[in-house]
DNA sequence: CCTGGGATATAACGCACGTTAGGAACAGGC
DNA sequence: GCCTGTTCCTAACGTGCGTTATATCCCAGG
C-alpha cells in the first residue's frame, strides 16, 4: 500500500476519493535512483515534488571543503518536498542513500490536486510542519545532546516513523546506510559513531548487524537519547479542520 | 511601518488591499510582554498565530536537566507561528528575550484572510518554507561548524535579517540577548562564546558593546562563518505564483 | 554617593570528542 | 577459489571546548 496514505492517515480521515488521488499521484512517473546520487542538487530550480516509494534518502548541505551535514532522513512515505512551489533554487540538496523508488508528481499536477480538495491542502500543509518540526528536533539533537544521546535519539527516531508506515517488523528495521552516513547526520565522527554504537550494544540496547537494527530496549534506549516522540506528531490530530476558527 | 509587510513584499507584489488586511491584522489585539517570559509553552495548545511588532523572542527546547537549545530568534516582522492550525500542542516554547510588542491574531481573522485573498494564502506558504529553511542552516551550523564560525554565521544572519525589515543603522544592529543566550542558540558555553568574540574583536570584525552590534567588515565576516546567504531567500522570488503550472 | 546583582571577561584545568593509523570482516567481480 | 575495495572496528594520541573559579564592569535602586 502507498506509504504516503498510510503516513496521512494517522493524522486525518481521508475520503476514498482522496485515496483514489494520492494513489493516482504515486502511479504518476516512477523513477529509480541508484545509490549515493543526488535527486537534486543545490543551487538547481525544482520541478516536480518527489514522492518516496522506497528506499532511503536525505537532506544535506555540503561545504567545500568536504565537512557535510545531513539534515533530515526521507524515509518511505515522505515527499521532498513542497519547495517547487515558492522557492526559486534549492538552499540545499538531496540525495539518495540506498537505492531509491519515487514518484515525481509535477507542479502541475499538484496544483490541481490542491485546487479541488481542501483536505489534501491541509494534510500537506501538514507535512510541511512536521517536517519543520523535525528540523527543530535536530538542532537540539546535535547543539545539546551527548554522543550517545545523539546515537540513540536517532535510533528512536527512526524506529517511530518507519513503524508509522509499517516498516518495523520483529522489533528492528532495516537499517540501510553508513556509520559515516550516521556520522553526518550527527554531527560526530564516524569512529566515535562507532565507538558509541559499542556502547549501546554492550549495554543490550540494540544491535546493528548486515543492514539492520534491532532494538532491544525501546524504553531504555529512549531514556539514553532523552527521546520524545511528541515531535513527530504521528498521533492522530487535525480534528480542528472540520471547524475551523473555533 | 508594519515590518511584516515590508518582509513579505521582498519576495512578492502586494497589491494596497493586500496591505490593508495586513495592517489590520497587524492591530488587532496588541500585547506586550516583559524580557524572558514564555509566549507559550511547550505542551500547551495554540490559540492564536502572533506577529512579533518589536523586540525579539525565540523558539526554543529544554531539557530536564536545564540544557537548552534556542532553535530560532524570531525579530520584528516574524511570524510565529501556524502551527496554530494544524497541531494539537506545542513541541517546544516560544518565549521572549528583550521587551515584545505583538499582535495576536485569531485562527478565526487568519482563515477569512486566507479564503479571501490566494495571494497572501501563497505569501504564508512562503514563510512557513523559510523558516524550515532557516533551521536546516541552524542544524548545520550546530553541527558542523567550528565555534568561531558559529559566532560569526549568526551574526551575518542576524545582519542580514535585520536589514530586510529595515533595522541596521550605520553598519550595526541593537543585540538585546546576553551572551549566555547566544551560547544557548550555538550550542557551545557562554564561556566559549565569550572567548570567540574576543577573536574576532581582535581581528577587527565586529564590536558588541552596551546592547549594539557593528560589523566592521562584513565579507570577512561572512567568510569566517561561511556565510551563504541563499537560504535566507530574501531576493524577491515567487514569480511562479502568476503561472502557476507553467 | 554607595550597594547589590547580573553580565562580561579571563585564566587554569579537565574531558569528550577528533584525528590518525592499521587490522579484520565482508561483498562483489572474475 | 582469489583479488580488491569498502566498511567496520579498535587503539593511541591530540585538541577544542566545557567547567570551575574569580575579578571586573555596569547599571538600577536607595
Amino acid at each position: 500500500m502507498n506509504p504516503l496514505i498510510k503516513k496521512l492517515e494517522r493524522f486525518t480521515r481521508l475520503s476514498d476519493e482522496d485515496k483514489r488521488i494520492l494513489q493516482h499521484a504515486a502511479a504518476s512517473r516512477l523513477r529509480n535512483f541508484e545509490p549515493r546520487c543526488d535527486i537534486i542538487s543545490e543551487g538547481e530550480t525544482p520541478r516536480d515534488v518527489n514522492l518516496i516509494l522506497s528506499g532511503w534518502a536525505c537532506r544535506y548541505k555540503q561545504f567545500e571543503d568536504g565537512r557535510r551535514q545531513i539534515v533530515a532522513f526521507f524515509l518511505p512515505g515522505d515527499l521532498c518536498d513542497l519547495n517547487v512551489f515558492l522557492l526559486r533554487e534549492m538552499d540545499h540538496s538531496i540525495g539518495t542513500l540506498a537505492p531509491v523508488t519515487l514518484a515525481q508528481i509535477s507542479r502541475d499536477l499538484l496544483q490541481r490536486m490542491l485546487d479541488a480538495n481542501s483536505r489534501l491542502t491541509q494534510a500537506l500543509w501538514w507535512e510541511t510542519l512536521i517536517t519543520a518540526a523535525n528540523h527543530r528536533e535536530w538542532v537540539v539533537n546535535v547543539g545539546q545532546r551527548t554522543a550517545i544521546e545523539r546515537v540513540a535519539h536517532l535510533l528512536c527516531e527512526l524506529f517511530h516513523r518507519l513503524r508509522a508506515v509499517g516498516l518495523v517488523r520483529e522489533g528492528g528495521y532495516e537499517m540501510p546506510i553508513t556509520q559515516s552516513e550516521m556520522a553526518d547526520a550527527l554531527g560526530i565522527s564516524a569512529v566515535h559513531v562507532n565507538r558509541t554504537l559499542r556502547e549501546l550494544r554492550i549495554a543490550e540496547l540494540m544491535t546493528w548487524k548486515s543492514g539492520r537494527v534491532t532494538i532491544l530496549d525501546l524504553p531504555a534506549l529512549e531514556e539514553v537519547g532523552l527521546f520524545n516522540p511528541n515531535y513527530l506528531h504521528l498521533d492522530r490530530e487535525g480534528q480542528q479542520f472540520d471547524a475551523p476558527g473555533t
